[in-house]
DNA sequence: GATTTAATAT
DNA sequence: AATATTAAAT
């Protein structure tokens, strides 16, 4: 039988828990996760620790070993919250990057065909996911929230299936609507910053995202120059009924 | 099944 | 606020 060190189960009654232990599990889960599971599980790293640690300072094995703290903090690797568990990092959207993707999805708009994937693609930067550029794409859409009815240029139609403005407007539906920026119809290849500043034509290629990402913390305010569209539809889709009814 | 998007979570 | 994740849609 193979039997991983740690066995997680959705019945993970008296005899599940036996068996796994008798055959090598030195840990069983019962799924759904909840409560102190992992608070448990890192107890059990660092008493781990702990005992490696008394075993190489003792000389018989037998003598308790009073350790300093900063001995301990130096052969613990805790975290700074706490968990035992590295927070997750996540992206942040520098100028340099920002500007890629503006460059990308400016002219991708052009064409009609603005979509996180093609901006994935157009951007090519190592390490950065569909899920980062959609986020971020997004983000840049809201631009600030307050929407106006209408406001803003219709959005292509990917099938290109409507005629009338209204119907056009009406027939957004998720997973069909592309962006079309209007903010640099007049700024060829530039893009303006926050700041006033102009970018150059060129975009220097970016890091390699995969081995260098930074974590957020700047509470700097950004305004990624994306225009506003306008909402179309506010009711969230739901399956089975029709949201624009 | 992959992708997009609105909404929600962190 | 910025970014990530989820849920609904095609």
């Amino acid at each position: 039988m193979d039997i991983p060190s740690m066995v997680m189960h959705e019945e993970a009654d008296d005899n599940f828990i036996i068996e796994m232990l008798a055959n090598g599990a030195l840990h069983v889960v019962e799924r759904p996760f909840g409560g102190d599971v992992f608070f448990r599980i890192r107890q059990c790293v660092i008493r781990e620790h702990l005992n490696k640690l008394e075993s190489e300072c003792s000389t018989d094995g037998k003598k308790k070993v009073t350790m300093s703290k900063t001995k301990r903090n130096s052969n613990i690797q805790l975290h700074e919250n706490g968990t035992g568990f590295a927070k997750k990092k996540s992206l942040e959207w520098t100028d340099e990057l920002h500007s890629n993707f503006l460059r990308v999805s400016h002219q991708l708009a052009r064409e009609g065909r603005c979509f996180p994937k093609d901006i994935l693609v157009g951007m090519g930067v190592p390490g950065l996911t569909r899920m980062q550029v959609a986020s971020h794409l997004q983000n840049c859409r809201r631009g600030g929230l307050k929407f106006t009815e209408n406001q803003g240029l219709p959005s292509a139609s990917r099938n290109g299936s409507s005629n009338s403005s209204q119907e056009e407007v009406n027939s957004k539906r998720c997973g069909h609507t592309p962006l079309v920026v209007t903010s640099f119809e007049n700024q060829k290849e530039r893009i303006k910053f926050n700041d006033g500043t102009l970018s150059g034509n060129e975009v220097e290629k970016d890091k390699d995202l995969m081995n260098n990402q930074s974590l957020i913390g700047s509470s700097s305010r950004k305004n990624y120059g994306f225009q506003n569209h306008g909402q179309v539809g506010s009711k969230r889709c739901k399956k089975g009924s029709n949201p624009f009814a």
